[in-house]
RNA sequence: GGUCUAUUAGUCAAGGGGUUAAGACACCACCCUCUCAAGGUGGGAACACGGGUUCAAAUCCCGUAUAGACUACCA
């Protein structure tokens, strides 16, 4: 009877599940090679959790010399979106997220979407009502939505099991006659499990975790012969040789139905590495992350906001270990290539998504790299965002770089950009025309300073382009000294009523005058790139600015 | 409601029976110092609560609280 319900079901699957495995032969890796997979689902943009599992796939196979594969999920045909696949490789390739085979690549192991899957997931099917371990159900939306009511009122579990999975009664007659009538239909397997007793999921994450056996005849194929997420999972990473199953801690739930798809069919199922999701506070409340609520976790916005790719992988991969962070810094010459992650280092509970952290890794990233790529990687930034800035970055090559390399060689680098768009609030006083047309935008924000015009005036002509920093100090201290200022801090403090100042506020007052800040990297090496002649016409600048005030 | 998970300083976190309970960021003080950044020294600051097991509990067990995930013909 059972032969025959499945020749009736699937009359046009003829391949047998022993054919179709022949076309998914054993992968030959070398012991302890992992084949993990990224499975996004094309119904939006990829935000940053998902990015977050697409590392972990791509760094372990690649730490153990194995695959990652790539595998479009898109059996949900109600939720795609349209350009959404094309979104999700361009992400990779931004991310420089590996893979070695897969959607948009060569592999043996295709196809790599699910929707040209279709017949394989039949071929199963079919195999499962011809066992007795599946059946068609006939059940209206309506019908399943007053058994949930009912059992949400009596405080049972939902679902169809035991009492309430009547169509696994159905005589061979009866479905017939459904089927006759054209009533759509969905495939269940008649779950034999015993929700009393209990199995154990070895996390590679979080250890034994202890869950009931799943009890639910949870649905495999969809009305229009489309497997369920959990069908498709255990065929396709049964066939496709998937060693490890790295995913959110969000499926843990569904552990037990997955295990039992795979024992029904007789197959070994793979290790599982369940990872904390990424989450975010909001009016105090911590939440999943989710496409829907928080486009400012899209991945695009990374890349528009001019944060680094690789800063972003490097905040990830501080999330994907928890020792990480600690070796980073340590590290200095180091890349997170030459890290070796592992499950163990996984954080177990919820990660709290930090833009913050975020920001503070792009300065670490930033202070690492040559004055030379920092140039070059926000000229290729400018280039597409913002093109007038990116042309007076060509026109000032030079100065620029002289500029980004101020303190950088030192062991003690600048951290004072975190974005390629940093690069023009932080250095735009030493491109003359932005300078000379904003500076006076920025002096008017230190009115209440007043500084001695006609020192500045002075100083002027007795800074020499070519001294050392000594020289040019002692000049500095010597010009102090003889205009009743301290030309030692020190000595100020000791009686501040003997002068008008000290050093300091000399330097302070050339800074405002040629930055129109307080606060900027190394005043000599500053006057030293911008020369004597921008000097004085700053100077002058800035004299004209508080005349005119 | 049910199932599962988590809870160590402001934040991220190490430690899984005996520790003066690491470390980082942040904060405070001092030092260095032309400003800022960076750096150095020092400091304040934590095991959610209640029981139990034990000579000994942050660590193991049981409750409670709080937070999160799941509970679809979504993934």
């Amino acid at each position: 009877m059972n032969n025959e319900l499945a020749e009736l079901l699937f009359p046009n699957i003829d391949k047998t599940p022993e054919e179709t495995e022949a076309l998914f032969p054993q992968r030959n890796l070398k012991e302890g090679a992992m084949v993990t997979r990224f499975g996004p689902s094309p119904t939006g943009f990829m935000h940053i959790g998902n990015l977050w599992g697409a590392f972990l796939d791509s760094i372990m196979a690649k730490e153990t010399n194995g695959i990652c594969y790539l595998r479009m999920e898109d059996t949900d045909s109600k939720r795609e979106v349209e350009g959404a696949k094309e979104l999700i490789l361009n992400a990779l390739d931004h991310f420089h997220i590996h893979y070695d085979e897969g959607f948009g690549k060569d592999g043996s192991y295709g196809p790599y979407i699910q929707s040209d899957r279709k017949e394989i997931y039949q071929v199963f099917a079919k195999e499962l009502v011809k066992n007795g371990q599946a059946y068609p159900s006939f059940m209206t939306e309506e019908e399943l939505q007053e058994i949930r009511q009912g059992q949400e009122i009596r405080k049972e579990i939902t679902g169809i099991y035991g009492h309430y999975a009547t169509d696994r009664d159905l005589s061979l007659e009866e479905v017939k006659k459904h089927l006759e009538n054209g009533d759509s239909y969905v495939i269940r397997i008649k779950s034999p499990g015993d929700m009393n007793k209990q199995i154990i999921l070895h996390d590679c994450i979080k250890g034994d975790i202890l869950l009931p056996e799943n009890i639910i005849d949870e649905v495999i194929l969809k009305k229009d012969g489309i497997p369920t997420y959990h069908f498709a999972h255990v065929v396709d990473d049964h066939l496709m040789k998937t060693t490890h199953v790295i995913r959110g801690d969000e499926w843990i739930p569904s552990y037990p139905k997955h295990l039992q798809l795979f024992q029904m069919l007789g197959w070994k199922s793979p290790k599982y590495a369940h990872h904390a999701t990424l989450t975010k506070k909001e009016d105090g409340k911590i939440r999943k992350l989710s496409k829907r609520k928080d486009p400012e976790f899209s991945v695009s916005y990374y890349k528009e906001a001019g944060i680094p790719a690789e800063a972003v992988r490097l905040y990830l991969a501080t999330l994907s270990n928890t020792n990480f962070e600690e070796w980073y810094l340590q590290n200095k010459d180091k890349t997170l290539e030459d890290f070796t992650f592992s499950y163990k280092k996984m954080p177990v509970g919820g990660t709290l998504f930090d833009i913050e952290k975020l920001n503070n890794i792009c300065r670490t990233y930033f202070s690492r790299l040559t004055a030379d790529a920092v140039y070059e990687d926000c000229l290729v930034y400018n280039l597409e965002y913002d093109t007038s800035f990116a042309q007076l970055m060509k026109d000032n090559k030079n100065r620029l770089i002289s500029f980004l390399n101020i303190e950088r060689n030192a062991k003690r680098p600048r951290k004072d950009i975190a974005t390629y768009k940093d690069l023009k609030q932080e250095s735009f006083y030493m491109l003359d025309s932005l300078f000379f047309d904003d500076a006076k935008v920025t002096y008017r924000e230190m009115e209440e300073k007043k500084y001695d015009i006609t020192l500045l005036e002075e100083y002027a002509t007795i800074f020499e382009e070519g001294d050392s920093y000594e020289q040019w100090y002692e000049r500095v201290k010597n010009f102090a000294d003889e205009h009743g200022y301290a030309s030692e801090v020190k000595t100020y403090k000791a009686s501040p009523e003997e002068y008008k100042g000290h050093v300091g506020d000399i330097c302070e007052m050339i800074r405002f005058a040629i930055t129109g800040r307080t606060k900027t990297p190394d005043l000599y090496q500053i006057l030293s790139i911008l020369g004597k002649e921008n000097l004085k016409k700053r100077v002058k600048f800035f004299q004209k600015y508080l005349q005119e005030l």
